[in-house]
RNA sequence: GGACAGGUGGCCGAGUGGUUAAAGGCAGCAGACUGUAAAUCUGCCCGUGAAAGCGUACGCUGGUUCGAAUCCAGCCCUGUCCA
């Protein structure tokens, strides 16, 4: 394993703004452009490990805050940590906490110091400092760290976007000392810093300039989808990975739709994440070529074509997936989430060859004339 | 045949004189969900109508009352128990 490079990002092909390669890490290689699905609490719920890998998934996240409060970050070293814990044997990506601060900011006490939590599970108080989250990550075992931020919430004035950008650097700095202290773990993991600066130019530029000086793997873009709306998304998009090294990976979190997704390839970024797909096939959505669709809906009680003929669940039709959801069943969630699971990842892999071929804007607008939204 | 209990909107179930088109839940019909406090949340849900409104409605019929799902009488029906 040793003998395996830490972390290697190689671009094999750009089409415009956009970038395709791969990731080289030891626990295995990452296809970019790469959509990670989430796994908060050392699951992808509802999904079992390999079934996350059999539909083309090569790394996954999870959750410095959620897994600190359970089972525990120090119960997790001695367990051996996250991945054997999970069977989830390739890459994992794990957030620093930093968007709980924005999520349960009414849970949360904010200084320099760092961020004092309430537990939302028993209500009782943890502090996350950059030094702390770098620990934690380690004690998990993650691959790619994230480092500890402040996710600014959408709505910001201008002046509380540069001071929670500027505190997020000063703890991206903190966060590259922490996860530098921690030798062993350093040695074969990678450390991402997060840009932030809300929805302005300037401050996402010296927020990128900080972040570089203190330098990192990778870098993420933050503070984006959270109710700004695709076009202003985009308006940043235009410009923030312009503002990120080209030769290292960008990582646009939290997002997002498919046409989000594709949108944001187009202007650069190489890795995404995001709920919605999970989430929402919980909640009875599924995401086709055709955009999504809400499977409680009465119109599909009777319907018996499958979601995509090409689908790992295409045995179950719509009107069994409609039965399934409406009552209450979790093969339902089951079988949405894999769908949906596997529809971004083959989004991600036409993604790929399109950018490969030099043929990324016929492919984006073909999807853009066939998907839907609403 | 007798004694109790009870009949409320698709279902369950509050409500015992006016502020009740009638709580709440379920079912139904839609919407939302973007580094997961989410197998969650929101809206609609008698008819008509964009709405105001109008019409109809608490087993049936009649009565008391300014006013009845609520009080009275008769009837019908259901459950339990006794013959």
């Amino acid at each position: 394993m040793s003998e395996q490079p830490r972390f290697i990002f190689n671009i094999a092909a750009t089409d415009g703004k956009a970038r395709t390669g791969t990731i080289t890490m030891q626990r295995g290689e990452i296809r970019t452009p790469a959509f990670m699905p989430v796994g908060t609490a050392a699951t992808v719920k509802a999904m079992k490990p390999a079934a996350v890998r059999a539909i083309g998934a090569d790394i996954i996240l999870g959750n410095t805050y959620h897994l600190m409060l359970r089972p525990g970050a120090e119960r997790m070293a001695r367990l051996g940590g996250l991945h054997s814990f999970m069977d989830w044997p390739r890459p994992i990506l794990t957030d620093s906490g930093g968007y709980q601060v924005m999520s349960l900011s009414a849970l949360t006490k904010l200084t320099e110091e760092g961020v004092a939590f309430s537990s939302h599970l028993d209500g009782s108080k943890h502090l996350i400092t950059p030094e702390r989250s770098m620990e934690i990550q380690r004690l998990l075992g993650s691959d790619i760290v994230m480092a500890f931020d402040e996710c600014t919430k959408n709505g910001a004035t201008r002046d509380e976007a540069a001071a929670s950008m500027e505190r997020s650097m000063r703890w991206a700095r903190r966060s590259r000392d922490g996860f530098d202290s921690g030798a062993e773990h350093a040695a074969r993991a990678a450390l991402f810093g997060i840009q932030q600066g809300s929805l302005d130019e300037d401050l996402r530029l010296r927020s990128a300039q900080a972040l570089i000086e203190i330098g990192f793997d990778g870098y993420a873009i933050g503070g984006l989808a959270v109710g700004e709306g695709q076009d202003a998304m985009f308006g940043v998009l235009d410009y923030a990975p312009g503002q990120l090294p080209a030769e290292k990976p960008r990582y646009l979190m939290g997002v997002g739709k498919p046409d989000d997704i594709v949108g944001a390839v187009e202007r650069g970024v190489d890795m995404f994440d995001c709920v919605l797909l999970t989430r929402s096939g919980r909640n009875g959505q599924a995401f086709t070529w055709d955009g999504p669709l809400n499977l409680r809906n009465a119109k599909f009680a009777e319907d018996l074509t499958p979601l995509d003929p090409a689908s790992p669940v295409a045995n179950a039709s719509k009107a069994y997936l409609h039965h399934l959801i409406k009552s209450g069943e979790m093969l339902g969630a089951m079988l949405m989430t894999e769908h949906n699971l596997w529809f971004y990842q083959q989004l991600m892999a036409g993604l790929r060859g399109a950018i490969a071929e030099g043929r990324l804007a016929a492919f984006a607008g073909d999807f853009r004339a066939r998907y839907r939204k609403d």
